[in-house]
DNA sequence: TTGAAAGCGCTAACAC
DNA sequence: GTGTTAGCGCTTTCAA
């Protein structure tokens, strides 16, 4: 493997005139014709500076850490997505890491951030009220939180959840229901707090009351239990309106078991649109939500941030959520 | 951020000492009272070493690449999950890389490999002839195919497609099925030459010729094209065996909007697993392979390569594939 | 316009 | 047992 000193050895020139030249360093003029000499002998030699050294000596690995907290959420891969595209064409690059597959989530902070690996964390996880973002921020870490907000911290790139509730309830009053139920994620995640807002000023703006708000945790098996407890409720919905895809299934499919027909009975919605959800019994109506932008969005704030272009803030991707109209919700 | 610098002053020790005893390097004795003393100065500080410069180093940045195809496949998060966890385990971390995210697969492997990111690659994409893995290779790039085979290389783990495909077909003969046809997957993909194979052995072994093979390609459009053709085929299977999950959920919709009934008229199994395929209609039969395992050693066996504990070798995960009866299957 | 020199934080020969 | 020394490959003052 060709280092830069090879590469100025064949130029004849110093090892620093070749740094300049391969870097484009634009403080330094350089003549024509010893940059030419120098770029040639790099092609020659096929040179590739190495990452590792330069970050040691510039103190930036020009890594992004991107730190997910369950990494088989569905729409996961769409952020992931974004976020590499868009690092990718500024120079970095991206280590995911599972807050699950490390022990504890300190463990990973130590090796991303105090091992020195990344510039900068873009951080999917966190509660409402979370220590440890709070403690890394309070370091002097470069953060910008992905999807979710958390108490103190500025930097965050959200899509707008609370319009997609609201898209969502609109849909739902629209065909004709009054009584309206929502399976809620967990109260202590913040994009489970504003769906859940939605909800309940969209019914509003119709001048509806809320139907039962159930926690079912972003899961399969709480959108079960949950919908066995809806059922029972009284007045009972006539339509649901799931946080999240997975919840919605499990809601489906108790509510099926239970011979309550959908849509006919109860019409559901769900929030995160995922390409298999139009092939499920029935194929699940959703609210799809701008999730590589927010990707790219986050990816380009940290970036910025990092390299002084401009500071971190708060951001709501404006582009609207779509309502992918499926056949799991009809007239109330 | 303390150093090691700062950690030896501490200990009134030199760096090296220092050094020494915080790596627990086996080579060298050193008295307890100053190992004691230098721990003691590290825990006062927090200290960490830095990941970079002891990467620059030791000339390995402990770094593993893997190298996904397309990273919303399904399934695609198990085997991330396995080479990262165990990585982790071993004091590595990866370097995820979409193919897709970098403009060219050149491009990718100069970021990765020329510029010195990662040890080595856990390759899951690659065609059975593929000049860039070629390359690599021949290169001394350590690198090791996960779910895939290509030619001349002999590092490879893969889950045993060739069972699970003879598990969906006998699954099918059981049921009584005598003609049925396949949705290949592309037939430059080593999965889908297996899984192929299997299918066609599978039909043999019970005195079977198979029905028409029909090239999907992995892809849900693939599968309602593929569909299409399955149902004017002469004779009509009775049960069809899809490569993969996404191309029979094409075809399950071209096949229902036909008119054909599932499992009455048609019989579909799919290849890969999912939770979300017990919410498809009908709720899919499916064979789950073992890619968490996979992936884990496929991690394991790169590791030990590097490390230089176990050559690199071609690895069949022997765990069976595991039938996941559901409905869309049923007596043909 | 170019070169010399120093050093990022660490490890590993080698010396004592 | 512990210290000295010399880099890993690069960037970045500072001089010339």
């Amino acid at each position: 493997m060709a280092t830069l000193r090879d590469v100025a050895d064949l130029a004849g020139v110093d090892q620093s005139t070749a740094s300049r030249v391969l870097r484009d360093d634009p403080g330094q003029a350089v003549r024509p014709d010893t940059r030419e000499r120098i770029q040639a002998a790099a092609r020659k030699l096929g040179y590739r500076p190495n990452a590792v050294a330069r970050s040691l000596r510039t103190r930036r690995p020009n890594m992004l850490g991107l730190v997910m907290p369950d990494i088989d959420n569905i729409g996961f891969m769409e952020v992931v997505h974004g976020v590499e595209m868009y690092a990718a064409g500024r120079g970095y690059m991206v280590l995911l890491a599972d807050a699950k597959a490390l022990d504890r989530s300190e463990e990973l902070y130590g090796r991303l951030v105090l091992e020195g690996r990344v510039d900068g964390l873009l951080a999917a996880f966190g509660k409402v009220e979370d220590p440890l973002i709070a403690h890394l921020v309070a370091q002097g870490m470069p953060l910008v939180l992905v999807n979710r907000q958390s108490q103190g911290i500025d930097a965050a790139v959200i899509v707008d959840d609370y319009a997609g509730s609201r898209l969502a309830v609109d849909h739902l009053v629209s065909l004709g229901h009054r009584v309206v139920g929502h399976l809620a994620g967990p109260d202590d995640v913040d994009t489970a707090q504003r769906r859940l807002e939605g909800f309940v000023d969209g019914l509003a703006a119709h001048g509806l009351e809320p139907g039962p708000i159930i926690a079912a945790g972003y899961s399969e098996a709480g959108g079960r239990h949950a919908a066995l407890q809806l059922l029972e409720a009284q007045p009972r919905p006539t339509a649901v309106f799931a946080a999240n895809l997975m919840s919605a299934l499990g809601a489906v499919a108790a509510i099926k078991s239970a011979g309550v027909r959908i849509p006919g009975d109860m019409s559901v919605i769900a929030m995160d649109e995922h390409p298999i959800a139009a092939h499920t019994d029935p194929p699940m109506t959703t609210v799809a939500m701008p999730l590589a932008e927010m990707g790219t969005e986050a990816a380009r704030m940290l970036i910025d941030a990092l390299e002084g272009t401009a500071p971190a803030r708060r951001l709501v991707i404006e582009t609207p959520p779509r309502l992918i109209r499926r056949e799991s919700t009809g007239p109330g």
